[in-house]
This record gives C-alpha cells, sequence and structure tokens, in this order.
DNA sequence: AAGAGTTAGACG
DNA sequence: GTCTAACTCTTC
C-alpha cells in the first residue's frame, strides 16, 4: 500500500511545526507517480482546512513530508483558494529563515507576508477601485449654478469638471467630507460611478532629471560593478543627494526590466517622495505603508506579484511582498528605529531585507547620514562595501553647532535668555527657528501642591503626562487617560503644580515671547489626524511659520529651506541613558535635526543647550563630528564586547505575578548555563524591565550575549525546547527578541 | 489563539 | 450532590 499523500500547511498560531493534511479524496486518487511536478501544485498555494470545528485559511509550506503524524489523525484540506501559488519556492525559502532566525511560528511570518484581504479568503483578484466622474447629466452643470456661499461643494465639483475619474483615495487626499457631497451627485445622476483597473491610472509628474557629482557617479559605478548579492553602506551627509543616487541605480536595474523595492522610515514615506521618484523615473511607484486601507494594500501586494509594476516604495513590512523579478533593494534612512518591529513578531527589517537580497542573489544599498555602529562596522570591515558622501549640494554650507553652556542661567520654561535672544535675532533677519524638544504635552509631572502627590499611571510604572487642551492626564505607555482632577485625590487640595516641559507648554511660552510671529508646532498630538502631518510639514517648508515646535518626528527626512537656526532643549538626558545605545540615538538624533537646517543659500546654526558642555560626547560630535563620534563609540563596544563586536538575545517576560516572571526567567537561567558551550556566552539576569509595570503586567528580562550569530543561535536551540516545555511557559506572556534595540 | 475538556470551589 | 469559574490542553 502507498503511503498517503499530505501536505504541510501554516497557519497562524503558536504552532512550531506546521500542521499535516490529507489531500480531498477526489485530488488524492488522481496523484500522479511524478512527485516533483505533483508538488508544484500545492507548495505556496493557499488552501482552506478544517481546523477543530472551523474552517482557517493558510498556505501549503511543505510536501509529503513524514512528520512522524499517524494518518489516521490527519484531516483533509477542503480546497484551494486560487488558481496560482502565492509564493514560489524563493520566497518561501525567505520566510523559512525569518521564522527559524527571528524563533518566530512559520504561520505567523507567512500571514506577515499576506495583505489582509488574502488573510482572511478574500479572492485574489481585486474587484477594482471604484472611481467617480461626470455624467452626461452632469456636464452639463457648471460651477456657477451652485450657491456662491457654498465653498467646499464648488471646490470638489470643480474637481469632477476636469472630467478626471476620481477614487476615494484620491479625494481623501485633496477633501474632507467629500461622502455625502458625492452621495448626493449620485442620487441626482450627476456623477457615475465606475470600476477600474486596481493600479489606478495616475498622471505622472513632469520629468524631473539631474546630473551627478563625482562622488554620487562613483557610488553608483561601485553598485553597478558588483556582481551577484553585495550590501553597500551608503553614508552621506545630509543634504548630500542619496537619493539622486538611488534613483540612477534604480533606473539601471528597471532598463535590465527587473523591479526594485525601496524601505522607507514609517513617516518618512510622503506623496512628495513617491512623486519625486515618479518624476525622474517616468513610471508610476507603488507605495505600501499604514496610511492605505486594505484594497489598496491587497492591490498593491499584487501588483508587483504580477511584475505590473516595477518599483515599490514602502515602510518595512513591504519587505516580505512576493516579487516577480526583483533586481535591487534600497533601505533609506538605515540607522532608523522603525525599521525594527517592537511588538509580535519582531523583526528587524534591514537584516531581513540584507538576508532576502542575499538568497536572490542582487544587491542591497543601506543609505544614512547617521549610519547605526552595526552597519558602520560592516563596512570598515569590508563585509559591506563602503561609499561616501561628503559634499553637500550646491555648495551649501553644513551646520555649525554650537554647545548653549546654561549652568547657573535663569531658565524660563526651560528656554535660557541666551537662546530666546539668538531667536530674537535669527528672526529679525527673516528666518525660520525651529525648537526640538522631545517630550509632548503640556508637561511631564503633575505635583498637587499642598502634599506633593504625582499623577502616576495605574496600569504602568510612569507619570501621566499633563495635556493643558485637553485639560487631561495621559500615560504616554499605554494610552490611559484620565480628566485632571478637581481635588487632590489624596488630601483634597485643589492647586496643582505643572513639572517640567513639554512641547504644549513651550508654545505656550513662545507665544508669549513672540506674540507676532506665526508658531507651529509638530508632535503626535497635532498630527493625529490622517494627513495632518504632510500638510503641516508643508507649511513649515513653506515658510508659513516662524517659529516651529518640534519631537523627533519632525528630525526625520524633512527640510526646510528656510530654517537658519535649530535650538535644541534637553538632549542632555540621552548622556545618562541606561541603553548602551543612548549615546548613539541621541548623536543620531542632533546629526539629523540639525541637518534640517542651512540646507538652501543660508547657512544654518544649530544651538544644543546643556548643562554638560564639558561632556566627551558632545565634545566628539562637535570637533569631529558623527565620524569621530562613531569610531569612539565603536572602540568602547570592542572593549566591551557588545553590538556589533557581540549579539544579543533578549528573553522578555510580562506577568500579572512577578514572581512567575522571575521564576520562569531562572528557570531558562539554569538550562542555558547547563549547556556546554565551546564559544564564550554569557548570561544576564533576570532584571526588570525600564518600564517595570506596563498595563498591569510586570516585566522582566533575560539577555544572552554571544561572540557570533551562530553560537548564540545554537545556544538557545539548545535549550528551546526544554523552555517551551515549561510549565509556565503557557501561562505567561513571553517572547524572544533577537538582536534587540533596547535593551536596558 | 481559542474553544473544548477538566478540575476545584461555592453553596446549601 | 449541583453549578460555575478557573485552569489545561490540543489543535493536523
Amino acid at each position: 500500500m502507498t503511503p498517503s499523500l499530505r501536505v504541510q500547511v501554516a497557519l497562524p498560531g503558536p504552532f512550531w511545526q506546521p500542521l499535516s493534511y490529507l489531500l480531498p479524496d477526489d485530488v488524492a486518487n488522481q496523484a500522479t507517480v511524478d512527485l516533483q511536478a505533483w508538488s508544484q501544485g500545492w507548495l505556496g498555494w493557499r488552501v482552506a482546512v478544517p481546523f477543530r470545528n472551523q474552517t482557517k485559511i493558510a498556505v501549503v509550506v511543505g510536501v509529503n513530508q513524514d512528520d512522524g503524524v499517524d494518518a489516521s489523525k490527519l484531516k483533509p484540506l477542503l480546497h484551494k483558494l486560487d488558481d496560482e501559488p502565492l509564493f514560489n519556492a524563493q520566497d518561501l525559502a525567505f520566510l523559512h529563515w525569518a521564522a527559524s532566525y527571528y524563533h518566530e511560528p512559520l504561520g505567523e511570518v507567512v500571514m506577515a507576508a499576506l495583505p489582509k484581504r488574502l488573510r482572511v479568503g478574500k479572492p485574489l483578484s481585486l474587484p477594482g477601485v471604484v472611481t467617480w466622474q461626470r455624467s452626461v447629466l452632469g456636464q452639463t452643470v457648471s460651477v456657477d449654478q451652485l450657491s456662491a456661499r457654498a465653498h467646499k461643494q464648488r471646490a470638489l465639483w470643480q474637481a469632477f469638471c476636469d472630467d478626471q475619474a476620481w477614487s476615494s483615495s484620491q479625494l481623501n487626499a485633496a477633501f474632507s467630507q467629500w461622502q455625502p457631497l458625492v452621495k448626493r451627485w449620485v442620487e441626482q445622476g450627476w456623477l457615475v460611478v465606475s470600476e477600474g483597473a486596481c493600479l489606478a491610472q495616475k498622471t505622472l509628474p513632469a520629468s524631473v532629471r539631474h546630473s551627478l557629482n563625482e562622488e554620487q557617479a562613483a557610488a553608483v559605478a561601485q553598485v553597478q560593478a558588483s556582481k551577484g548579492f553585495r550590501c553597500f553602506l551608503l553614508d552621506g551627509v545630509t543634504g548630500s543627494g542619496k537619493t539622486e543616487v538611488y534613483l540612477a541605480l534604480i533606473e539601471q536595474v528597471l532598463a535590465q526590466g527587473k523591479q526594485v523595492l525601496v524601505l522607507v522610515p514609517e513617516i518618512g514615506l510622503t506623496p512628495q517622495t513617491a512623486a519625486r521618484f515618479e518624476a525622474y523615473l517616468q513610471q508610476p511607484v507603488v507605495a505600501l505603508h499604514s496610511g492605505l486601507n486594505d484594497q489598496e494594500r491587497h492591490c498593491a501586494w499584487q501588483v508587483m506579484r504580477r511584475g505590473e509594476a516595477q518599483v515599490m516604495l514602502g515602510t518595512r513590512s513591504a519587505l516580505f511582498t512576493p516579487f516577480a523579478n526583483l533586481g535591487l533593494c534600497i533601505l533609506d534612512e538605515e540607522h532608523d528605529l522603525s525599521f525594527k518591529q517592537q511588538d509580535g513578531f519582531r523583526y528587524y527589517a534591514r537584516d531581513l531585507l540584507i538576508r532576502r537580497a542575499q538568497m536572490l542573489q542582487i544587491p542591497v544599498v543601506l543609505g544614512s547620514a547617521t549610519p547605526s555602529m552595526e552597519s558602520l562596522h560592516n563596512a570598515q570591515s569590508g563585509r559591506f562595501g563602503y561609499l561616501r558622501l561628503s559634499q553637500r549640494a550646491a555648495n551649501a554650507q553644513p551646520p555649525q553647532l554650537r554647545l548653549l553652556d546654561v549652568r547657573g542661567d535663569r531658565l524660563q520654561e526651560g528656554l535660557s535668555n541666551k537662546a530666546l535672544h539668538q531667536m530674537r535675532e535669527a528672526l529679525a533677519a527673516g528666518g525660520q527657528v525651529l525648537v526640538f524638544l522631545n517630550r509632548r504635552g503640556f508637561a511631564p509631572v503633575l505635583l498637587c501642591h499642598s502634599c506633593g502627590w504625582q499623577g502616576s499611571c495605574s496600569h504602568c510604572d510612569a507619570n501621566l503626562t499633563y495635556h493643558q487642551a485637553s485639560d487631561s492626564l495621559k500615560c504616554h505607555h499605554c494610552g490611559f487617560q484620565q480628566p485632571k482632577p478637581k481635588a487632590c485625590p489624596a488630601c483634597g487640595a485643589t492647586q496643582f503644580v505643572a513639572l517640567g516641559q513639554g512641547t504644549e507648554r513651550l508654545e505656550q511660552f513662545l507665544t508669549q515671547q513672540f506674540p507676532t510671529h506665526s508658531i507651529l508646532r509638530i508632535d503626535r498630538d497635532t498630527t493625529r489626524l490622517k494627513g495632518s502631518l504632510a500638510e503641516k510639514v508643508g507649511q513649515a517648508r513653506d515658510g508659513a511659520a516662524d517659529i516651529l515646535i518640534g519631537t523627533q518626528m519632525l528630525a526625520k527626512g524633512h527640510h526646510f529651506p528656510k530654517l537658519t537656526l535649530v535650538v535644541m532643549l534637553d538632549l542632555d538626558q540621552g548622556l545618562f541613558s541606561v541603553d548602551f545605545r543612548g549615546a548613539e540615538r541621541m548623536a543620531q538624533l542632533l546629526v539629523q535635526v540639525a541637518g534640517r537646517a542651512g540646507r538652501a543659500s543660508q547657512p544654518g546654526r544649530v544651538l544644543i543647550q546643556t548643562h554638560q558642555p564639558e561632556h566627551p560626547t558632545y565634545q566628539q560630535l562637535l570637533r569631529e563630528g558623527y565620524a569621530g563620534f562613531a569610531a569612539d563609540t565603536l572602540r568602547d563596544r570592542q572593549l566591551a564586547n557588545l553590538p556589533p563586536f557581540g549579539f544579543q538575545l533578549l528573553v522578555r517576560v510580562e506577568a500579572v505575578d512577578s514572581n512567575q516572571a522571575v521564576a520562569f526567567l531562572e528557570a531558562i537561567k539554569d538550562l542555558l548555563l547547563a549547556v556546554p558551550v565551546s564559544q564564550p556566552c554569557e548570561v544576564w539576569g533576570p532584571v526588570t524591565a525600564p518600564m517595570a509595570k506596563r498595563q498591569n503586567r510586570w516585566r522582566y528580562q533575560l539577555l544572552l550575549q554571544a561572540e557570533t550569530r551562530g553560537s548564540l543561535q545554537a545556544w538557545w536551540q539548545a535549550v528551546a525546547a526544554d523552555v517551551y516545555a515549561h510549565p509556565l511557559a503557557n501561562r505567561i506572556r513571553w517572547s524572544i527578541d533577537v538582536d534587540p534595540q533596547e535593551t536596558s
């Protein structure tokens, strides 16, 4: 008797090996002797399977492997969902590798690579994008027939009068509250609804060409000269034109008929970025980011898989998209933390992208003005190609950094008189000023004036931040919010003191100080609505505001031509961070914010208000810039065997009962210490996480460190089975963070 | 993850 | 003894 044919499927859930299913009876009987060909009909296909008493959507990741499960225990799968596989063998190999490197169930990884619509079983083919257009009747209606006072209505109708079809996302980008009007006009017969192709026909912006300077051309030539896989670090100061290098490279790869994937940080993807790419390349660029709805994501995914578009510009999750014919990967702002997924499947998009390029044997380019120590080390050791752009475009001067020693000075709302004076001068000279403060809200602490009670979050080990706009207390870690108490919960007194500065308070103070100047605050609170960040950044760029107040969301990518002075407040805290990467992060932030200034004709100045003017980190940064700082930092890291000279794995635990959390980690530690290891491996902890309690759970962690990725993986692999079998493993929340970025 | 199965505790 | 809430276990 022949053994029954079976397939292995990945489905979401904590399944450490794929589940096996038998084939449906009618299919099994047809199975030919050609197993190779037969497996092609299953591998990577989407199937519906019975699971418990429900039906689940899964992806076939293995064929006829003997997993030792008795055939009598298996159920037959129900059916295929599509006429073709969604993933090819290369895609699957990559997903397998990601799952094993990050110790994530394969099903979760496969689902991360699928748009939601496909995860829940929607058909692969897209219904097309709904658009609205003027009807024959509508063409007889001119704007003048609408009420003269209905400005919004007139503007919207004018848009349709150009006889262009508008999709909901296009309307969303240009208008607010258009739905009721469009609905009414459809009912009146002025507009007709139609369904177009999934990739809406965009009109391309006018062609913009540029020439490369010597450095840029050399960088492009080096990448082009590489064969197969090679990773390059493009280390270019702000304003040195990294994008021009990307575009030249992309153009070459497109000419070979291959596709390109460009990854950017979460908030770095603006319509302007995509438009700039389209203007140069003269072909549609497919964007993939959190602002899209399910159907748009599905469309983007499908268009790349089908090879109907050549360029994708996306945030970290775009790296899982199956491409028809990928020829080049680019990752911009390489140092940016948003490439690390911090919850659920904790992957690092930078590292996965490199691995993917390696598996496909294609080049990958990482760009940054402030590269991570990991990438710099790889570049210096020759693992990566090292490309440098040291000149700013159009002879723009680099910003000059100055420390503003405020020791002993009287500070008003955190600002020194010297800083205010400099701001006045810069404004008087017609410049724009940015005040950088990386803390939103009004004040980080609210204190009772009579008893000292302070608002702290009942779910977390953190203070509540006072927000004046909503007159409430908010926890910035779990989202908890309560109205500001009328009276102190402890003593009943009604007077409170707001301690410390946030951007809200700074805005209030600067409004008093500069009554004749316009002020624009850009932080998460003022940009909550969709599209409002782009809108505010646009205002800032056009010079609509004299004074900008911003948190770190303003540090990324944007440039403000009229900006001549940047004042940075409260950077000092980065000097004393518990995390060994604290100084690196601070230096990156400083250099990135400084890079916002003086990109046009006027040189920019950056003032760093500090109580630690002699601190070596500042001194090093001022004297030798980021490169000098990086050299020092790498030396320190090497002495301490810290990344990039060592590799880390963090076991994180969250439990309502802190004893269980510690007991579980102690058990893991005992297991680890019992493993005979050939190379130096260390384990630290358990210790409490940076925030000991969050959302009512106590958080502890255990840090593993080893000299190589391989020995670290082997060490964990040796105990993994025992850890998963531990009685506490199923009773508390825990996760593994490979290459953690926040370890303190 | 999440539903079914299992056990322990509350009640009278 | 029953009823219910918490806890465990399994999933092809």
